[in-house]
DNA sequence: AGCACGCCGACT
DNA sequence: GTCGGCGTGCTC
């Protein structure tokens, strides 16, 4: 049998499949999907199977055979193995470094080299004798096995003679392909018969081993040894001792780690659902039930149980034998949302993030491929939970832009999900209260005619119990500066603070700092220089005292006084929440704040800690920069504060109105979700922009047809595709000439080749192709190497990732030479 | 990506 | 006449 290997090597020449022969003794063990170890020219790799065949084209004579299966279970399924190639496709990427982006990185490979010694006829007498060669012998000897990296470590000035003794073969040099992280084994400690106890306990002499004794009476089941240790404060000699007397057994088990293990959970039962809810959990499971695949785009508002009807529809999943995945962003992954599900189904739940040690999520991602739970929920990765019989991939908060993975391979979390759901017949189910615009533009109701298979729209237009949304003020901070407040809190907020503090509620303080991109604005009236061809923010640039675009590379000389209304009060921007906390203090002595930002959680289980802390309110105020916007759930926050609600609305970016109205309502949404009713206030130096009138209303309709009708007219998604090309290298000249040549080659190519073919096609109109750029990138130098960009903005689907796959494959021999790099992201969502 | 093969300058 | 620089090309 012979069996088709993508190898590990991330480069264009080797993203193909290599034969290898597969030796009968292996042949039960190989399938599609394994990880298997190969000889690759002179080392040993590791590789995917990703056909199996009775015969070959290659010639025989250079086919090797297949040295090792490295997992029982073969890691991936079949499934899994189409999708990473179609990604290749879609993402322009190595289909390895698709198929590695799949499992977890536990099982990513190891190389190392280790030396021994050889058998003593092939050891020279010179070997031994010679002080230097002698005490690397020695070395290694009384070692038995050294890692060759260790071994030239430790003899830095005899990495010669060492090569040259593996030459004459005095030292065997064996290559491993390890996994990071091995099974782990624990100290497990077996209770025997409770009257043995018993029995044991009267002869016991020491306090500390019948305090264990008389534990294992009250709890008889097996328990580790660091739970034993840690619930009673003993040490782990008084156990052992224990253990040496025969009276226990102590063993190491095979475990699995459960990053939950010691929480329980209370079990809960479903809700009962408004009509709404009820409506659309009927037609999740009507699909379900008829096993075609779907997509619904569940629109509910903030507050609405969109998650009760994710998890009753996954109830009704599981009662078809079939599983689930739950995709939720990074930051609310939150204890509070793990909990809803582990309480709901126990057990069946498999959880993977971002804070999970590389054990840890090995643990649960095996958890899944050996079928002990029906259920994953996770960021982004979790789209790959190598389940065999999806019914249901649910993906919370589906406009938010980390289901794009930002490196390599660029993949959309959401079209992954399709994709998979495509191949089960199952259903996906996008939530949120601020859908994306190309979701939403895809679906039935908004009737695009170029879908075949619209995403059917469900909505839930009120909150559960019927509690109104929150009342939101718009604070125009021009007026306030106009009234002398330079105040980092203008009169309102400061005085709904106050009141807050007063009644002993609680509330939640947004500032939305992001990234360091300075936007130039006029604090008297507002004004914020834009692009005259793209209407996005121009950024400032402080070496060279100009303002530019970072779309299409306009620049103008910054001013000094404002052109719209001639004030001098032209600032650019960036307060850190540092600042604000400070504030606060000064502002309100005795005022407790919990901070939450990158500085403040970046520890492992922060997050959860600060949030405990607010929730038993030991705080007043959570100020933090956008994981407070998400998903929280406290019954006493009665107030949410935006400081500054333009931060987004002014990065250069065609999104940053959406976000800006997303932001606003997602925050908006975190006050009176209980009894007590919210109040919001939000400053702004903008308050007559669309995306921040609409949320204040919670208008989502009316924000989606403005919204629309600028994309048109600029041409941006949903109304056209982008494919983004960034190329680096040390020299700012080379760049733009490679940039240029780039460009030109597309415009040749779309003009000569592709134009004609789809302008004679029925369809011919909606093809269409523009390239932008070279443009400096907006960040232009990272790590010394300059940075410049193209742009293909396209409609209809002509190919349009292979013919920049072509362009960037024209450019080989400059990136060969000269050390460009060319990166590729199809579908944006960062345009940095 | 590695690693080997292969063809031109400063040393015994 | 040899050691070694890194340019080019291959890996089933």
């Amino acid at each position: 049998m012979y069996a088709k290997v993508i190898v590990d090597v991330p480069a264009k020449q080797t993203n193909r499949a290599f034969d290898y022969t597969v030796p009968p003794e292996l042949e039960q063990w190989v399938d599609i999907g394994s990880r298997v170890g190969v000889p690759f020219g002179p080392r040993m790799i590791q590789g995917f199977v990703v056909e199996l065949h009775e015969t070959t084209d290659i010639d025989t004579a250079k086919i090797k055979a297949i040295d090792k299966v490295l997992d029982i279970h073969a890691p991936l399924t079949e499934e899994l193995i189409q999708l990473a190639g179609w990604m290749s496709k879609k993402y322009l990427c190595h289909e390895i470094t698709a198929l590695q982006s799949m499992i977890p990185g536990a099982l990513k490979a190891k190389y190392e080299r280790s030396v021994t010694l050889a058998e003593t006829n092939l050891v020279t007498e010179s070997d031994v004798f010679e002080p230097r060669r002698g005490e690397v012998i020695r070395f290694v000897s009384q070692k038995g096995s050294v890692a060759l990296e260790t071994l030239l470590g430790r003899f830095p000035a005899e990495q010669a003679i060492i090569k040259e003794m593996i030459n004459a073969g005095a030292l065997v040099e064996e290559q491993h392909i390890k996994d990071r992280v091995s099974k782990k084994k624990l100290l497990t400690v077996y209770p025997p018969e409770e009257a043995q106890l018993r029995g044991y306990m009267e002869q016991c002499t020491g306090q500390r081993q019948r305090d264990v004794l008389n534990f294992l009476c009250a709890n008889p089941a097996p328990i580790t040894l660091s739970e034993l240790t840690a619930a009673l404060n003993v040490s782990s000699g008084t156990v052992k001792s224990l253990a040496d007397k025969g009276w226990i057994l102590l063993q190491e088990a095979d475990v699995f780690r459960d990053p939950y293990a010691s929480r329980t959970f209370a079990p809960s039962d479903p809700l009962s659902l408004t009509k709404e809810q009820d409506d659309a959990y009927r037609q999740i499971c009507g699909v379900m039930q008829s096993r075609t695949h779907q997509v619904f785009l569940l629109h509910g508002v903030t507050g609405s149980g969109k998650t009760e009807v994710y998890l009753q529809a996954i109830q009704q999943c599981l009662e078809l034998g079939r599983e689930a995945i739950v995709l939720v962003p990074e930051i609310a992954l939150t204890p509070q949302m793990v909990e809803r599900f582990k309480s709901r189904f126990g057990d069946l739940v498999a959880v993977l993030h971002s804070r999970l040690s590389d054990g840890e999520r090995y643990d649960e991602w095996r958890k899944i491929q050996l079928r002990k739970v029906k259920v994953a929920i996770g960021a982004r990765s979790a789209v790959f939970a190598p389940f065999t019989d999806l019914g249901l991939i649910v993906i919370d908060e589906e406009h938010e832009a980390s289901y794009k993975q930002e490196d390599s391979p660029k993949y959309q979390a959401k079209e992954i999900a399709v994709f998979r759901a495509r191949h089960h017949q199952a259903s996906v189910v996008l939530g949120s209260a601020t859908p994306s615009l190309e979701s939403f533009y895809y679906t039935n109701a908004f009737g695009d005619p170029r879908s075949a298979s619209p995403v059917r729209l469900l909505s839930i237009s009120s909150r559960v119990e019927g509690r109104p949304l929150p009342k939101v003020q718009i604070v125009d901070m021009r007026e306030q500066l106009r009234e002398g407040n330079r105040s980092i809190f203008s009169s309102p907020l400061h005085k709904a603070i106050q009141e807050r503090l007063d009644r002993r509620e609680q509330m939640v303080l947004l500032l939305n700092r992001r990234g360091h991109s300075t936007f130039v604005m006029c604090r008297s009236c507002g004004y914020v220089a834009g692009c005259p061809h793209c209407d996005i923010s121009l950024t400032y640039h402080q070496h060279s005292r100009t303002v530019r675009c970072h779309y299409c590379g306009y620049a103008e000389r910054s001013k000094t006084v404002c052109p719209d209304c001639g004030s001098e009060h032209i600032r650019y921007f960036g307060t850190g929440t540092q600042r604000v906390e400070e504030e606060l203090g000064k502002l309100f002595p005795g005022i407790r704040v919990i901070r939450m930002d990158m500085d403040t959680t970046s520890e492992k289980g922060s997050h959860e800690k600060w949030l405990n802390m607010f929730r038993d309110r030991q705080a007043d105020v959570l100020l933090g920069t956008q994981m407070v916007a998400k998903g929280l759930d406290f019954p006493h926050v009665t107030l949410v504060g935006v400081i500054a609600a333009d931060t987004v609305l002014n990065l250069p970016d065609f999104r940053s109105a959406e976000k800006t109205f997303q932001l606003m309502t997602q925050v908006a949404g975190r006050a009176g979700r209980h009894e007590l009713p919210g109040e919001v206030v939000v400053q702004t130096y903008t308050p007559d922009h669309y995306s921040i009138r609409c949320a204040s209303h919670h208008d989502y309709t009316s924000f989606v047809q403005l919204e629309l009708a600028q994309r048109r007219e600029r041409n941006y998604p949903p109304y056209c595709k982008l494919i983004l090309i960034t190329l680096s290298h040390e020299q700012v000249t080379l760049l733009v000439k490679v940039g240029e040549a780039l460009v030109r080659y597309l415009k040749e190519q779309w003009n000569s080749r592709y134009k004609a073919v789809y302008a004679n096609s029925p369809k011919g109109a909606r093809y269409s192709m523009e390239v932008l750029g070279p443009v400096a990138s907006p960040i232009p130098r990272i790590k010394d190497r300059y940075r410049f960009q193209c742009m293909v903005k396209y409609r209809g689907d002509m190919g349009a990732a292979d013919l920049v796959s072509k362009a960037v494959s024209s450019m080989e021999d400059m990136m060969r030479q000269e050390k460009l790099q060319i990166s590729v992201d199809v579908d944006p969502q960062m345009l940095m």
